[in-house]
DNA sequence: GCGAAGGTTAAGGGCAGGTTAACGGAGGGG
DNA sequence: CCCCTCCGTTAACCTGCCCTTAACCTTCGC
């Protein structure tokens, strides 16, 4: 079930928004002004913002800009009543990722909805880095078209670090993403990075698991040197 | 450089819009029809597709959709002429993430292909002076192209001295960001601050790393008086 | 020219990460 | 119902790197 944040002072427009929301089955939060709409999104983690670029307290840009300054990379879609060119330039700029003129219809509002959150989740079928390829469909993995066998953690590990790919992951993110809240002694990550590395990296060149020490780990093509 | 292909059956649109996107700095590749852009989606690696709905031999609906079930995950943006609800609808089920009515403004487009680019990408943050740049992202450092290796508490100087810059740092608040409460022996920094100095300046013009005498330090281009 | 602040160097100890093997539980097949 | 296999965890050990430290040198300010 998706989940959204909706800030937006017109009430009744609000209303109607929230009834439709949740008859396709998104959950969603409300605040009636930027400040409000501010603390519930630092607060709680949304699958898209939904922003008035007119808001009481503190404008939707603004909002949208604080949140993107602070790390904040949920998607964003701002509803206004401003069809100017420049607004939805400055929108952009501001780190929006959808613009949507009122009036709208609701139905399209929750197709971008699902499109934004869809592209944010990572609805990929195949994750890939250089010639190591998996499939999630067939939950199969290949390097240089020679298959991969790894055990479900291997794997959650391996998913995890391709989604990041090329970025790094940093310990405790890939302990958290991997086991859940109840993480077990700290060897365990050393033992699985070791066997994917066997696994990965053992018969192949170059290497693409990278140790970043004191921080995590990373999957690329070329080593950091 | 952004990458992305254009496939149009309407020639002198196409002309328009590749022009306007080299202006942007965005390189462009171009079909006319269906198939040939199935053709380039498969074999080259975009940052977005643009397609028109209506196109010979093959419809950008269906040509989304093939590209969905493969497993492509580029961002697609659709273009077209008709505004009826049920062909966005229809777009976004087959994978679209996002939908352009023309005529539409150039300046719009572009945006647009920036916002599903950079979210794709994950919006890398880094933080830079002069030609050093720093990746947070991926943990990465270069100055001039070249990567530059630190240690973690190197990193953690650098990164300190990145936000400042080109402001000044303490040697206090220097040493409190980067080792928190339990200091170590003062030398401890100097010797750091020389590992620094060996890594980003020892093979570049000019030096970044400036002493403030009885202060601190700063990272800048030109040299402080 | 003197003292203090900063720069340079090398050595050693500790710790993060790598490696290996053994234990134990879960799940499937006989 | 038992056995076998596989997999995750754990502990113990090893290794190499990084931080610290101390000692000495250079530069700066006065």
């Amino acid at each position: 079930m998706l989940s959204v944040l909706l800030v937006e002072d017109d009430q009744d427009l609000a209303d109607t928004i929230i009834e439709y929301l949740e008859l396709e089955q998104i959950s969603c939060h409300y605040a009636s002004n930027g400040v409000a709409g501010l603390h519930l999104a630092e607060e709680n983690r949304y699958d898209v913002l939904l922003l008035d670029l007119n808001l009481p307290r503190l404008d939707g840009l603004t909002l949208c800009r604080k949140l993107r300054d602070q790390g904040d990379d949920t998607p964003v879609l701002m509803l206004t009543a401003r069809d100017e060119l420049d607004d939805k330039l400055d929108g952009f700029r501001a780190g929006t990722d959808d613009y949507l003129v009122k009036p709208f219809e609701l139905q399209e509002l929750v197709v971008r909805i699902f499109a934004l959150s869809r592209r944010r989740s990572g609805e990929a079928k195949k994750l890939s880095c250089a010639d190591l390829e998996m499939n999630l469909q067939n939950h199969t993995i290949t390097r240089q078209g020679t298959s991969i066998k790894l055990s479900p953690i291997g794997w959650k590990l391996l998913e995890v670090l391709l989604r990041a790919s090329p970025g790094a992951v940093s310990r405790q993110e890939l302990m958290e993403k991997v086991w859940g809240d109840d993480l077990p002694d700290s060897n365990s990550l050393k033992v699985h990075i070791f066997n994917l590395r066997k696994a990965v990296d053992g018969s192949f060149e170059p290497p693409l698991v990278h140790t970043i020490t004191g921080h995590g780990f990373a999957l690329s093509a070329d080593k950091p040197v």
